[in-house]
Parts: structure tokens; sequence; C-alpha cells
DNA sequence: GCGGGAATATTGCTGTGTCTATAGTTGCTT
DNA sequence: AAGCAACTATAGACACAGCAATATTCCCGC
């Protein structure tokens, strides 16, 4: 009757955030490809469609995503390549690329926007009473300023993401 | 006034999920790295530890992992390069392969565990009330059961695995 | 028994991401 | 002003996962 080591209640724990996370990614996955776009290239598109004037640095880009700074160079190559975005020189700092969202890639976040967050109401929001939610969102806010990642935007900081000027 | 479509709430609360996932693996890929682990390899390890004689048939093995079975049959051959798991022949059906564990792989298996249930207290269960905690896991569940990413695995349906004979 | 369809694992090909090295640029120090 | 360290983006090499194709084996109907 020894209670086996790998049955661990905290592991289910865990369990249960990967495997909701899992479930919600593939969804998004499959929702996003029906636009034509990966679940980084939404993301790319989210981060610089909420930035001013719709560009953001490389390194910035890098930073407030998943990826390296690799990763954003190619990621990048890809999407200016089918027209979402293009490459402008940093005019006070050669050394540096702004990514600027095209009209194209405006207009194809406005197309996928909405089926996302039908999808998050549908499979998360909508499934849980008010309160729940509530509470469920405060937990995780606490979780997540534990584990810190890296902070990468604020919960609501609002504009003040200190951009550098440039 | 117009308020942000892209500052929407509901996508935030997503962004919550996402980074609380995102910071628990990279914590937890550390804490794995260290005893030469990948966060897949752990995954794998732990499947096969947990099943009946520490093995699973590669297809069950895909099944319960996020996995393709080209997937698995790779991560097999690493481990089974790196003497953690080793392949054998199943008896009664020629198409089909053991993956068992190894008895380095269950040592490896049991150095690295502590360290890893630590980390989900440190940083997770420890972070919440119990009541937090207990309201928490509900939620997930309720979202988990109705993003069905497959139904992995019960939440604790015991042994009734429906692993096939063989 | 045996022939066709399903199941199982593996392999080649491709896509995508990280790590390391590299080249160009900037600003500070002397 | 020349040197030097730090920063920025990119390119090459590699690792890893999925999809499609392949070979073998099983099972079911005849």
């Amino acid at each position: 009757m020894t209670k086996n080591l790998y049955d661990d209640a905290r592991i289910t724990a865990v369990g249960l955030v990967m495997e909701v996370y899992a479930g919600l990614a593939a969804r998004f996955a499959a929702q996003f490809e029906e636009h034509g776009l990966s679940t980084v290239e939404f993301e790319v598109l989210m981060r610089l469609a909420r930035s001013p004037e719709h560009q953001l640095r490389m390194t910035d880009l890098a930073a407030q995503t998943s990826l390296s700074t690799s990763g954003v160079t190619r990621v990048v190559d890809r999407m200016e390549r089918d027209g979402l975005l293009c490459r402008r020189a940093c005019p006070s700092d050669r050394r540096s690329a702004y990514a600027v969202v095209t009209e194209s890639g405006m207009a194809r976040l406005g197309e996928t926007l909405p089926g996302h967050i039908q999808l998050i109401q549908d499979w998360f929001i909508g499934q849980l009473e008010p309160a729940a939610l509530e509470s469920l969102l405060d937990s995780l806010r606490v979780v997540r300023d534990a584990v810190h990642p890296g902070a990468t935007a604020g919960s609501r900081g609002g504009s003040a993401e200190a951009t550098t000027p440039c």
C-alpha cells in the first residue's frame, strides 16, 4: 500500500496546467492556420500591432516574444516574404532595424482576431462563472508574478513599455 | 476614446495562461537539464515509469505524450543510445515494440523527481492559499474537460488506462 | 489457405528554432 | 582621433519534430 512516488498530487496539478495549455494552443493553432498564420506569426503580429506605429526593433520584438533574436530574424524573413511585414532602417541607429506591419498584415490580423477571441470565449472564459473566472485570474497572476519569466509585459501597464526612443 | 481592439481583456487572460505555462516550462527545463534530461525525455520517463512493468508500446507512448509516432521513434532512439531505455520486441505482435525503462533510467528519474516536485512546490503550489489552490484546480479541470485535447489521461482515473493486453 | 485492408514502426524530407560566429555600428576612454 | 568594448542583426551549423511514404505484420472474410 505504499503510495506510488509518481502519483504525487503536485505533479498531476502541473499536468493539469500543461493539458489546458496544450489544448488551448492546439485550438488556437488550428484557427490561425485557417488564415494562413502560425502561432508565432500571430504573436508577432499582435505585438507589433500593439506597439506605437505598428513597429518594433528586432531586439525588442525578440524580448517580447518567446523567440531568440535569430528566431525573430527568420520569422520576419518569412513574414516579409509573405507581405505581412516589412523592414525599415532605423534613422538614428544604423545597427537597428524596425519590423513594421504592412496594410496587408493589419488586414490579416483583423480577419483572424475575431475568431480568436471567439475561441477564447468558447473554450476558456465562457466555461466559468464570473466569480470563478476572477478567482482563477487572480491565482494565475500570483503564480505568474512568482515565476517571472522575465516580465514580458505588464498585466495592464498601459503604454509605459519602455520602448527605447531611437 | 475608442477602446483599442487589441487590448481586449479576454486576450490578456489567455496571455496570462501562456505566461504561467512558459515560466513553469522554463524553470522545469533548466532543472531537467541539470540531470541531463530534456523536457520530453522526462515526460517519456514519467509515462513509462507509471505504466505496468515500466513499459509501453511505441504507439501508446505517443498517445500519452505530445509527440507523434515518428517523434517517439526518435526520442526512444536517443534515450536508448544513452542507456535510459531499451526496446523490447512484443512477443504477441511482431509489429509492436515496447519501450522499457532500464535501471539506469529509473535511477535518473529518481534523482530528477525530488527537485522537480520541489520546484512545483516553490513556484506553484506554495504560492497559493489552500482554498485558492483548490479553486484554481477546479477551474482548470473545467477548462480542461471542455477543451479536451484528446483526453490524454484521466484526472485520477487510476489504473484503468486501457493499455492493450498485447 | 489466402488476399485485401488496417495497424505498427521506421525513414526521408521539410520546416522551424536555438547556439555560435561574424560583420557592421556606436559610444566611451584615453 | 584611435582603440576598444558593447550592441545589433544576420548567416551557418545543428537539433528536433511533424508529415508522407515504406515495409512488415496482423486480422477478417471468403
